[in-house]
DNA sequence: CATAAATATACTCATTATGAGCATATTTAT
DNA sequence: ATAAATATGCTCATAATGAGTATATTTATG
């Protein structure tokens, strides 16, 4: 079958983020060594450039003839592939640059992918594919805040990437980069905003801090014909502090869709896609502090859910072990017709009567 | 040139929605009977059907071999065709069901659009195509509650959208949709959430009440060789008070845009990208207020952006007829490095030491 | 059984944010 | 000079938030 040529070829794929909580840990579904069923040539071959990462989201192309709308043909091969039923299931992105995959030729199809997230409850896999279960901070050590501000985030990337702009040489670029910086690891007066995970994770890329970022200058370096600088020892042991590389910009598609989750649990009722039925209220706030990255007060978590009308007891108890046992709630589904937001108003502007 | 056939063939394109704020009123570019030069056939042709809607949105070819990235793309041809420069961008979601265009051939090359939002400043129109601005509201006459609740609520839209939930046969979807009335429309204890845009249009899509609908009954009836049952005057009368049809499904798009930026301001500081560098405090507010639909209470707002630090004096004062001479502020820029958002924490509960 | 450890839940209190309004100042039009 | 229009300052009640203290109910362990 002879490559298309047409300057205008995209070729379209889905991309799936699924998201589980459990044991306190935020996992995503992964896939080892590009083993999904069906990849562009461009994605399932020529991978051998010896360090790359095997590490690849769940990727399966959208046939037009097979599928309504994208979200069914996600469903469909995710079922396919998994055995999972999706719960909350929302788009995340489309990512179309060139160089998405670095060996990307000249000419060919350029691969579009539609990037989506889904929140599932349960964990037992089957099926087709050989997906699995990893914990989301593998990838981002530096955003789970959870005991503490991670020592990465003080003993190398805020004096790395600190060093790293001030080196930049024109002006304009250099200041620019410092105030990006500065909003988005929170140097100086700042805090951490948790949101901004991909803001994090492009600085990181754009400094070379990251495992991506070198593979990719090699790659480019070894098309361009050039021989990059040889990699000092340094270099690489950064990296691998900081997490594990994916496949492609697989990193930054999972990146975004983590700040965004992690945004739509500020003002939309999302936690209890990933929750059963009935929970405590520690198993609730043990899943927003598993995907926030952060510790929350107790009593007024319980203060916000319950007084808030987010949540209802259901008169039973849970049976556990130690301490004395919670009272199960449930999610009271009325309060999206009650409330406009779980939280929030206009640009921090009420309406006036 | 033969027509492709390939089930997995689609065509990439872009679809901008640049909106600018000027005189109080939210407007977006439109393009009159497809004019945008570049369209797919099903786009650009047959179009015939008497009553099909002139009006869409920008929509461009995507050109992989062209651009590097899609911003940049939908950045080169926007300004081909209107000389805008834009300001921030963002992009909005990708739009791939079947029958977006509903005279879509089976078999036929989907139409994958990519819908991009843009906000400018200006409103000076060059440039190759046949743009022009429109008022928002025109397309949801709903959405504005400036002037109050706006009549054609309690007239048409909640009786009408009763009544129609009220005869589904069965009683899940029933309840179902009765749920999500509530939610959208605000009935009952419901407040309106100025944030559901989308879920309004689409109720109302579904419940066969403008333009569209009819429009896309007509032509799978007249598709699938039935004829449709003939349209009452009061559908279309109905139609012709909820706002001016758009091809396609623009307004959906549409919808869905004005969605974003309504949730957008909360939390971020975008009202500032469409206005001049300097302002004084009632232009800021009367922009929020023309995209959100919503009156404000001037004293707080004022005490919000001042005390909150979006913005600082410049000194200098406005001149103008009326009234007392307000001040010119500007943006404060730090504030993105000091504060996470402009006005929130997590899904309303803040971290803890 | 008594006690410690673990957990849940209730309440308090200071601070800040929000919604609503009154009061005063500064300008132009008449 | 006065009215109309606008800007700006201030108050006040209420609600939301952050940070605790206190108490209750359970299991594990001596």
């Amino acid at each position: 079958m002879p490559i298309k040529k047409s300057g205008q070829s995209a070729v379209i794929g889905l991309n799936a983020i699924i998201i589980a909580v459990t044991d306190e840990v935020p996992r995503i579904l992964i896939v080892q060594r590009a083993a999904h069923s069906l990849a562009t040539p461009a994605q399932r071959g020529e991978t051998d450039s010896s360090d790359d990462s095997p590490v690849t989201l769940p990727f399966g192309p959208f046939d037009p003839s097979q599928h309504r709308t994208l979200e069914l043909g996600l469903h469909k091969w995710v079922e396919q592939q998994t055995g999972l039923g999706l719960g909350y299931v929302e788009q995340l992105y489309t990512f179309a640059d060139r160089h998405r995959d670095p060996r990307e030729q000249a000419g060919g199809p350029r691969l579009v992918s539609v990037g989506y997230i889904a929140l599932v409850r349960q964990v037992p896999l089957s099926g087709a594919g050989a997906a699995e279960w990893q914990n989301c901070y593998d990838f981002f050590p530096w955003e789970d805040w959870r005991k503490g501000r991670p020592k990465v985030v003080d003993k190398i990337i805020r004096p790395k990437l600190q060093l790293w702009a001030e080196n930049i040489e024109d002006k304009t670029e250099r200041e620019s980069t410092q105030e990006r910086l500065s909003i988005a690891f929170g140097t100086g007066t700042a805090s951490w905003d948790f949101d901004r995970v991909l803001e994090r994770y492009e600085l990181l890329y754009e400094a070379g801090m990251i495992g991506e970022a070198i593979r990719d200058s090699k790659i480019s370096a070894s098309i361009s014909g050039f021989s990059g600088p040889a990699l000092d020892f340094d270099v690489l042991e950064t990296a691998k502090l900081l997490g594990t590389t994916m496949a492609l910009d697989n990193r930054r598609v999972l990146a975004t869709a983590i700040g965004r989750v992690r945004g739509k649990l500020k003002y939309r009722p999302v936690v209890f896609d990933l929750l059963p039925s009935t929970f405590t209220l520690l198993k609730l706030q043990l899943v927003v502090e598993a995907l926030g990255g952060v510790r929350l007060h107790k009593q007024n978590f319980r203060r916000l859910v319950v007084n808030g009308g987010l949540v209802e007891p259901t008169g039973q108890r849970d049976i556990q072990s130690r301490g004395m046992p919670a009272e199960l709630f449930r999610f009271r589904r009325e309060i999206l017709s009650e409330r406009p937001v779980s939280g929030v108003g206009l640009p921090s502007t009420r309406t006036i009567g």
